[in-house]
RNA sequence: GGCCCCGUAGCUCAGCAGGAUAGAGCAUCAGAUUCCUAAUCUGAGGGUCACAGGUUCGAAUCCUGUCGGGGUCACCA
């Protein structure tokens, strides 16, 4: 990330402004601050060769201070060799000269909290206004390609609610990616090549022999027991007859294995479908296994491994504390992932010389980074914590660390109704399917809930609270925030009858009347979001865009309620045209951004609740 | 035993590239409804940021160690 051009950049801060397209208050004044800095240096007060990199404008914690505070000058104070103070004293006397800038002032150990001018604070309004639901839209992914992969769960039955959340979280993080200006692929990964695809194969010859009227009796113990694979076993029956019975298995087998998979993926995409998730790509395991004129894609990512000197034929350690009752030292293919961070080497082929799923991994991963990616994600369930570092090392040797693997950990997520928790039971084979929570609180409720916690942490679910319609559950309260919003332009639409309230004739309403200290602090809220979502994007966290809208929410809920205790505040009023349109243009420009923000998660901005 | 994640108010959790007096919701208590959806809002109390060191102008945040909780650990996928 600290590569020379950006560095390059930050020390012409002339030519980032004219770069910026995008609308971001936050950069607007970052970029009003290195201009001071450069005066500074071309004066001789600072040295011309500073290195501006952890210099932050962002929001006081403490909004009495101001609107803006900048941590410059005790960043610059030890290169520029001049006590904290005087760097700030400087700093505020040249910037208050910009006409955006109301006051500067000098704090602690020398902070310069900035005060900004309300017709610029007033100018965010019709800024959001224009932009519409592109409002938020960021630059830092500057075009490149990322992919993210997520999902992937194995093609032997319906999807459940543990996959549910690395879904939603994927697709958020995709949809979040997208808005920082990066170029998005969505990807999911067909585990179709394993002993777990003969298993659900010879479970679906069961129910073929079935369907044909054979007495198949209880399903063996280690087969799939699940009815989902009844109507494909019909369907094997409808289209093959008898023919199947009577071959030999080796000859049954590819063919009851590829209509099993297909049938697994068409109800797993229809699953996901019910969430609104929809991948570009699905690479299958078993492509990686089938050879060209150039050979297999997995032969090939063991040949490049071997061509950088990374493989050799060797002996495994036990592992340590517990050894595994059937243990035996056995030589196998290893590649040197300790070179790269990891713990200890890793297996590329079993004891039966068959390649391993790492192995099929590497070779898909390289395929991601010969298709372009030098950023890839991997959304994984928490069980596959373990895994994260040899893959990691495996992306770096291939890619000679020009590629970059983040690998986000879904946890766990709990199930409740009304405080009890939901028991499931694979055996019996009573566990809740993604579409069973799908159907009974809606797509739009699991996505939002599904965010409300950082990926690493655990989430509980209770099928009751998220129904709840109170401020408790925060899909409610959001929606409810966005709802009562287009209420209002409803009824100012008919008490208005003749004016104009499109987007557009908002924009360009006079913004005076906008002088209330609330009205101000939920406009310098809404300001924040494009700065959000840069941050959101680059740590790779869609949750915080669910509590910043959960935190606009409470904002506009704020004001609303002055209107009852201050009638002056209310949005309409129908005698004073003017100070109606104003603040009709400021909870329209809220109601973007909250639309914004939800389509970042993938939940629909309800326009009223019933 | 190794590795990874977590430990912040009574409870559930945020904490924004290390910043100023650590925040929100729930719960508790006190209030607001002739008025745009009270499905909401306002206010109060509540903290040794698990513990101990270190890095620096400054640490909940970064580093090391300890304790506690969870996950994972040749060949499966």
């Amino acid at each position: 990330m600290t590569n020379s051009a950006q560095r390059c950049i930050e020390r012409f801060p002339l030519i980032s402004i004219s770069t910026s397209t995008q609308m971001n208050l936050f950069s607007d004044i970052r970029t009003v601050l290195l201009q001071t800095l450069e005066t500074l240096s071309s004066g001789g007060t600072l040295p011309g060769d500073l290195d501006l990199r952890n210099v932050t404008v962002e929001p006081p914690r403490d909004p009495s201070h101001g609107d803006i505070a900048t941590n410059a000058a005790m960043v610059l104070a030890k290169q520029a060799k001049t006590k904290p103070r005087d760097i700030a004293d400087a700093i505020a006397a040249d910037i208050t000269s910009h006409s955006s800038i109301a006051s500067a002032e000098v704090a602690g150990p020398g902070f310069i909290n900035l005060r900004l001018t309300e017709d610029l604070m007033r100018a965010q309004v019709t800024a959001v206004l224009e932009a519409g639901e592109t409002f938020g839209d960021a630059d830092v992914g500057g075009g490149r390609k990322v992919n993210v992969e997520y999902v992937s769960a194995n093609p032997t039955g319906p999807m459940h609610v543990g996959h549910c959340r690395g879904a939603i979280f994927g697709d958020a993080l995709a949809n979040l990616l997208n808005k920082a200006g990066y170029d998005v692929a969505r990807e999911y990964y067909i585990n179709d090549a394993g002993g777990q695809i003969e298993v659900l194969a010879r479970s679906a010859f069961l129910r073929y022999r079935e369907a044909l009227g054979d007495n198949i009796g209880e399903i063996p113990e280690g087969l799939y027991p699940g009815d989902y694979l009844v109507p494909v076993g019909k369907a094997l029956a409808d289209e093959h007859g008898k023919a199947l019975a009577d071959m030999d298995e080796a000859d049954w087998l590819p063919i009851v294995k590829d209509a099993s998979i297909d049938a697994m993926m068409a109800m797993i995409r229809d699953d996901l479908g019910a969430l609104d998730i929809h991948h570009e790509v699905f690479f299958s395991e078993r492509d990686l296994g089938r050879s060209d004129e150039q050979g297999s894609k997995l032969a090939e990512a063991i040949d490049l491994l071997d061509g950088k000197g990374l493989l050799y034929t060797g002996v495994l350690e036990p592992p340590k504390g517990k050894k595994p009752d059937d243990w035996e030292a056995r030589p196998q293919l290893l590649f040197k992932a300790t070179e790269f961070g990891d713990d200890v080497d890793r297996a590329l082929k079993k004891s039966d010389g068959t390649h391993t799923y790492f192995a099929a991994d590497i070779a898909y991963h390289l395929d991601k980074y010969r298709r372009g990616f030098n950023e890839m994600i991997d959304v994984w369930g928490a069980d596959h914590g373990g895994y994260i570092k040899r893959m990691q090392a495996a992306v770096k040797a291939l890619s000679d660390g020009e590629g970059a693997l983040d690998v986000k950990i879904c946890q766990m997520v709990k199930l409740y109704r009304a405080g009890e928790p939901v028991k499931m039971s694979k055996r019996s084979g009573e566990f809740v399917t993604l579409r069973d929570v799908v159907d009974e609180v809606g797509r739009d409720v699991v996505r939002f809930m599904m965010l409300t916690r950082k990926n690493d942490a655990p989430l509980d679910f209770d099928f009751a609270a998220v129904m709840e319609q109170s401020k408790d559950n925060p899909v409610f309260y959001v929606q409810y925030a966005h709802a009562r919003i287009c209420s209002v332009l409803r009824l100012a639409a008919d008490d208005f009858p003749d004016a104009d309230l499109s987007d557009a004739a908002l924009a360009s309403a006079d913004l005076s009347p906008l002088d209330d200290d609330a009205e101000l602090a939920l406009i310098k809220l809404m300001a924040g979001f494009p700065r959000l979502v840069e941050q959101a994007a680059l740590s790779h966290e869609p949750h915080r865009v669910a509590f910043y809208l959960q935190e606009l929410a409470a904002g506009f809920h704020a004001l609303w309620n002055k209107g009852k205790d201050d009638a002056r505040l209310r949005f309409i009023h129908t005698d004073q045209p003017g100070v109606t349109m104003a603040r009709l243009a400021l909870i329209r420009a809220v109601a973007l951004t909250l639309a914004a923000g939800l389509g970042i998660l993938g939940v629909t901005p309800v326009k009223e609740m019933r």
